[in-house]
RNA sequence: AGGCGCGUAGCUCAGUGGGAGAGCGCUUCCUUGACACGGAAGAGGUCAGGGGUUCGAUACCCCUCGUGCCUACCA
């Protein structure tokens, strides 16, 4: 006997060892079995789960317990990131608290305190994956930093190095002056604010005047190299080629012309920058002007700067105001609107910053990773991430793989100390082909996007030819958030396309993200955070797994609120009920001979096993096409509304009445369609529908529900003729309690029905007048074609028959009528709008014939309706 | 600045070219032998506004308003 309550806490974790113990999510590398691979999305190392997380893992885990049940070779990769600067960011405040840093203990000791750090802490996330219920293959659980996926990564710098398309140079890449490293564009967010505008007046070298230029960033003014117009401007024409000079620090710079500048803003005149700005960095090639440095790596003023050397750069921006001001250099000051450029990690305000370092010729790429689209050998899911993936491909740029960290696969590159030659090798070199042993390792890391790219395939033994990666290359669907689809997502494609030479999965599903009950991103500064490990704690992971599942519609964000967790709970304990229901009625001997005798079923176990089929075809199609809130509908809708308020409520009189036969079938069409319910659940809530499937009485052909096979719609049997004869029963229940409730009768009192019903219909009712008998607490029910309404009776009014509720004693007339008027008004409402049609001569000649043939059925079956109940309101009124 | 999405019951959201659906909340009644984390019966919506296409539009097209996001080198 099961406990009154689910409590899911010993019981989470009592099934998932036993999973784990039993191996059952262990994929095989080779196999019969159709495969099936997802990789999962690998979380930072120094993460710990968020809701997003929570989303992502549940999504996973339904797709991935579906495909094992349905008979796949199932593979769930996991793994973690190594996150370099995220990482290497923790354990540096860790050193800080500490009192020391990372360059006090040098390179080597740094890294092993970070693996240390990783030891202690890396196993964070993923013991709260488990604790999700994640039925990854955890004997194939990988890092970033593993040996075999360096190998990998080493393999793809050297053969893109060979190909030209990794290539090292000096230009302007986005610098972290907090972080100490270069950014890929990617890796800057732009957040829109207002910001000022400074207008500055550059007096001519030679002669009298001044010519004004606009910048946001006026500390920039003293690495200039020229100040330009656009050639057609007419206001500057004349002054091209002469010389201004650069107030305080008093350098003579040129005016240049260039079609890049837009002769509308500002005023027009533009001061090129060519070190510490992208536009400006192309002018100063094309017109092969000085690069000036103004800032050191952590954002300080170089010598460059003269009198500003060694301020910070905002700290300089303002000196340099007050200067110019001062020396009235400063014509004026308007507001503006720009987007700042914040570092991804640490939010600091990101420089562009001249420096030497490495490129991918992403261009290739890209368009092979397109085509894959273009061509569906990729589908987008939804749809509409395929645009914003086409135009970021479009307009992309070589991707800046350096960083100056040192957390992170080292780039391969040597140089030689004596030679200058640079060696770019898979393996450690020994010596120059000079002869000389002195090389040195160029001291940059990979972004740590550059690894995750190759995730995919490095997870299953890339380089090598494994045997995993011959059976689950390419993988079947990612599941990931949009947020990465470019970071990530798009990337796996160029290089998965690039080495394997075939597309890293077949589907990509893009799901939303979770934002609050104000529809506000989650974020800790906000604290407007739903931590998912207290969610579950409080109401148990199936109900919220069964939540998120819910909540994924495609396309469209979640706005989570908690309260619906709350509703789902109670979803799991009808479920649980049911069981203890179950457990109640079905004694041990009976147990083991249950089985599904067709011939004595009757027309409500008919009706249920024709639901169940259509349901599992519903949940299975639905799981198809990612379509997670339908399937958990589904779900809910058949278990609660027809599993648990109809067809438990049809079987009581059965179950506790003396025909052992009939007692048979219900009790066995019971367990049957509950147990395949269990199933059907159990990708969406594991541990529940597990630990109840355990203790169920019947017989079972798996040790666990894990790997019992997924139901298909031959585990009911469709029936559309016991569906149609039940729903004249459920309307005749029906309109009994409406009766009931809408007179405001005691639900105790029995009520006597008299039923005029039409030839089918009275078959079908006297078969089954125990079940209205039961449902409509009724008695002494009388069914036939010649029934006369009585004097003071109740009435409802359905297209199959009617009914007439006697209620002497108790009858109000004005109550009755009333509720037949409003009935009625319904019914002219209804004529009316069919008649509207109907007359129309062009809704009669265009429309579909089966639609007109469908409203004149509809005309003549509200036409007897409406007699109907004027008959009865004509009687009543003349007998009262 | 461009692009994308959203606006449906009090709240959170499904949905579809042929009379508007769910969950929660609300109202009334009910401790009936699985379940009060329950049962029964209800109330509640010009499907943002305006125009167009159509026999027919909440759904398709255009505009407006509101709202959210992504991309972008306007100094």
């Amino acid at each position: 006997m099961l406990e009154k309550r689910y409590e899911p806490k010993d019981i989470e974790k009592k099934w998932y060892d036993f999973w784990i113990e039993n191996e059952y999510f262990r994929a095989e590398g080779k196999s019969d079995k159709p495969p099936y691979c997802i990789v999962i999305p690998p979380p930072n190392v120094t993460g710990s789960l968020h809701i997003g997380h929570a989303l992502d893992i549940t999504l996973q885990d339904i797709m991935i317990r579906w495909k094992r049940m349905s008979g796949s070779n199932t593979l769930w990769l996991p793994g973690t990131d190594h996150a370099g600067i995220a990482t290497q960011n923790v354990v540096e405040k860790d050193l800080q608290k500490q009192g020391t840093d990372r360059h006090a203990l040098g390179r080597e000791k740094f890294i092993e305190k970070v693996w240390e750090w990783k030891k202690l802490y890396g196993g964070t996330i993923i013991n709260q994956l488990k604790s999700m219920g994640a039925s990854c293959d955890w004997s194939r659980e990988r890092f970033t930093l593993d040996e075999g996926l360096s190998k990998a990564v080493r393999e793809v710098f050297v053969r893109l190095y060979e190909e030209g398309l990794i290539y090292r140079g000096e230009y302007l890449i986005n610098w972290c002056p907090r972080c100490h490293t270069a950014l890929s564009d990617l890796e800057v967010e732009h957040e829109e604010k207002q910001g000022k505008l400074y207008y500055i007046k550059y007096n001519f070298a030679d002669q009298d005047g001044h010519i004004t230029v606009a910048t946001t960033r006026p500390e920039t003014y003293l690495g200039d190299t020229a100040v330009a117009v656009n050639p057609e401007d007419e206001r500057y024409k004349n002054l091209i080629g002469k010389m201004v000079r650069l107030p305080i620090i008093n350098r003579d710079i040129p005016i240049i012309s260039d079609e890049f500048v837009d002769a509308s803003f500002g005023t027009g005149a533009v001061k090129v920058t060519p070190a510490h700005d992208p536009n400006d960095f192309d002018m100063g090639k094309r017109h092969n002007l000085p690069f000036i440095n103004l800032l050191t790596g952590d954002g300080k003023m170089t010598e460059e700067a003269g009198p500003y050397k060694g301020q910070d750069r905002f700290e300089c921006r303002k000196n340099v105001l007050k200067d110019l001001e001062g020396m009235g250099h400063l014509e004026k000051v308007t507001d503006h609107a720009m987007a700042i450029g914040h570092c991804y990690r640490c939010k600091t305000i990101v420089e562009p910053y001249l420096s030497n370092q490495w490129f991918v010729k992403i261009k290739p790429l890209a368009e092979e990773a397109m085509k894959a689209v273009k061509e569906g050998q990729v589908k987008i899911i939804p749809t509409g991430w395929e645009n914003s993936y086409f135009d970021w491909m479009e307009n992309i740029k070589d991707w800046c793989i350096s960083r100056q960290i040192w957390w992170g696969h080292r780039i391969p590159v040597w140089y030689c100390k004596e030679c200058a030659e640079v060696i770019v090798s898979r393996e450690t070199p020994a010596g120059c082909k000079c002869g000389s042993k002195e090389l040195v390792q160029d001291e940059d890391v990979l972004d740590t996007w550059f690894s995750s790219a190759l995730w995919p395939f490095s997870t299953l033994g890339w380089p090598e030819d494994t045997d995993d990666l011959k059976t689950f290359y390419p993988t079947s669907v990612l599941i990931t958030g949009f947020d990465i689809l470019f970071f990530w997502v798009a990337r796996m494609m160029m290089m998965g396309l690039k080495f394997m030479k075939e597309e890293p999965f077949r589907h990509v599903y893009i799901h939303a993200l979770i934002r609050d009950a104000e529809g506000q991103k989650m974020s800790k500064s906000k604290g407007n955070v739903v931590d998912p490990l207290k969610m579950t704690e409080l109401y148990g992971t199936d109900a919220f797994r069964f939540t998120l599942a819910a909540y994924a519609a495609q396309g469209r964000d979640i706005k989570f609120s908690e309260q619906r967790v709350e509703g789902y709970r109670h979803f799991l304990n009808k479920i649980w009920n049911v069981a203890r229901f179950i457990s109640m009625n079905v004694t041990e001997g009976e147990a083991a001979s249950l089985s599904i005798k067709v011939k004595s079923l009757s027309l409500a176990d008919r009706w249920i096993l024709s639901r169940l089929s259509v349901v599992c075809a519903d949940i299975n199609k639905s799981l198809e096409e990612y379509r997670f809130n339908d399937a958990s509908s589904y779900l809910y809708q058949f278990i609660w509304h027809e599993l648990c308020d109809w067809y438990v409520e049809l079987i009581k009189p059965e179950l506790y009445g003396e025909n052992a036969d009939s007692k048979k079938a219900a009790i066995s069409t019971l367990v049957h369609v509950y147990e395949v319910s269990l199933a059907l659940l159990h990708p969406f809530m594991p541990f529940i529908t597990e630990e109840i499937w355990q203790q169920l009485p019947c017989k079972k052909n798996d040790d666990s529900l894990c790997i019992r096979e997924y139901p298909s719609a031959a585990e009911g049997i469709e029936d559309k003729e016991a569906e149609e004869k039940l729903n004249i029963v459920m309307d005749a229940v029906t309109a009994i309690r409406n009766i009931r409730g809408e007179l405001n009768l005691s639900p105790s009192l029995e009520l006597q029905a008299l039923i005029k019903a039409s030839n089918n219909a009275e078959a079908t009712l006297n078969e089954n007048i125990t079940y209205i008998a039961k449902l409509a607490k009724a008695k002494d029910i009388k069914i036939g074609s010649d029934i006369q309404a009585p004097k003071h009776a109740a009435t409802a009014i359905k297209p199959a028959f009617e009914i007439f509720v006697p209620l002497e004693g108790l009858f109000d007339f004005d109550a009755e009528i009333s509720r037949l008027n409003k009935e009625m008004s319904k019914v002219e409402e209804d004529i009316q709008f069919v008649d509207r049609k109907l007359r129309n001569e062009a809704f009669i000649s265009k429309a579909p014939q089966a639609v007109v043939e469908e409203n004149k059925n509809k005309y003549n079956e509200y036409m007897e309706k409406l007699k109907s109940i004027q008959g009865n309101i004509d009687k009543l009124n003349q007998w009262r």
